[in-house]
DNA sequence: TAGGCCATCTGGTCCT
DNA sequence: AGGACCAGATGGCCTA
């Protein structure tokens, strides 16, 4: 029985599309943005109404009615310091949530996580493609399961997931003291029959060893693709031309299937990938109202893949 | 500087 | 009454 790690991560990361890791530093020391502060001053001082609609305005007294109003306006505070921090700790479940489904859609990668929108884009075209392999019980050819993952994506991380189910893993996993680019979900990798060593840059299980690991396609597959080898390994590069409109290749492989579609041309124009520079040291915590940690070293890739140009 | 993305605050609504 | 959920508003960070 295939069991997903869908654990949740201590951390409160969070994340920015192919931008590097961000921390909330809630938990480092509590800032607020001027809307913030603004509104919580509000909520330190309740609106007039409110309390020319109490009740206790009709009470006699003045001194009775000053007390009652001074305790509602305490509660009406707490509350409202309560409530903002139970909202702040439900949207960083819900991030937790989104960093797991990160780890087992294809293409997971520590320095340069995909959006929210773009997370969840990439797994249900990701659900999608597994249910059709499921259902059909073939092994989908590569360009047609990159064209459902990659279904509804921006161009940027279409790109991106083009690259990762392209590029051999090595290129990107085997930067001594760097972090990995994991092109397995996290399933993979906890029950991969070639389980061995493990990558302590990805801080999770045991990857499966960088020969065999070949993409996310491959491991679809009853056996390994016979043309494991990244393109950058071979050098067979070659100009593109339209493939159903959306993606390019040009040769077709002694199988009659597609050869190496979507490859990186590196030599040719095209679009490009490149990951946000951090600007800050690893850990330093930047102003501002998000708090936002970083959380990793700047390591720059660039991926380019050939794309139709946009009608 | 614009645009994208994010965290946070807030008030409203619904449910227990 | 209180908590969960939601969407709008706001402002910060970052890249092009």
């Amino acid at each position: 029985m295939l069991t997903l790690p869908f654990d949740e991560p201590t951390s409160h990361q969070t994340s920015s599309p192919f931008r590097t890791s961000w921390t909330t530093n809630q938990f480092v020391k509590p800032v607020k943005s001027k809307r913030g502060r603004a509104l919580e001053e509000d909520a330190l001082e309740p609106r007039r109404a409110d309390k020319d609609g109490d009740e206790e305005k009709k009470e006699a007294g003045g001194s009775h009615k000053k007390t009652l109003s001074q305790a509602r306006l305490d509660r009406v505070r707490l509350r409202r310091i309560e409530a903002n921090a139970r909202e702040r700790n439900r949207m960083h479940g819900l991030n937790n949530a989104l960093d797991s489904l990160r780890k087992v859609v294809p293409c997971y990668s520590k320095t340069q996580k995909l959006s929210k929108i773009e997370t969840l884009r990439l797994a249900k075209n990701y659900i999608w493609a597994l249910s059709e392999i499921l259902s059909t019980g073939k092994k989908p050819d590569l360009l047609t399961f990159v064209q459902t993952l990659c279904r509804g994506l921006s161009q940027p991380t279409t790109n991106l997931v083009a690259g990762c189910l392209q590029l051999n893993a090595r290129r990107f996993i085997s930067e001594p003291g760097g972090e990995s680019f994991s092109l397995y979900p996290a399933f993979y990798r906890n029950h991969g029959p070639e389980v061995a060593g493990s990558n302590p840059g990805d801080g999770g299980g045991p990857l499966r060893p960088f020969g065999s690991l070949c993409g996310p396609y491959e491991a679809l597959c009853d056996s390994p693709a016979s043309d494991c080898a990244s393109p950058l390994d071979t050098g067979t590069f070659s100009p593109s031309s339209n493939f159903n409109g959306f993606f390019s290749l040009k040769h077709e492989g002694a199988d009659g299937l597609p050869e190496l579609p979507l490859r990186p041309l590196l030599d040719q124009p095209g679009l490009f990938v490149r990951p946000r520079p951090l600007r800050h040291p690893p850990g330093s915590v930047l102003p501002g109202a998000g708090g936002i940690k970083q959380a990793h070293p700047y390591r720059e890739l660039f991926i380019k893949i050939q794309l139709n140009p946009p009608p």
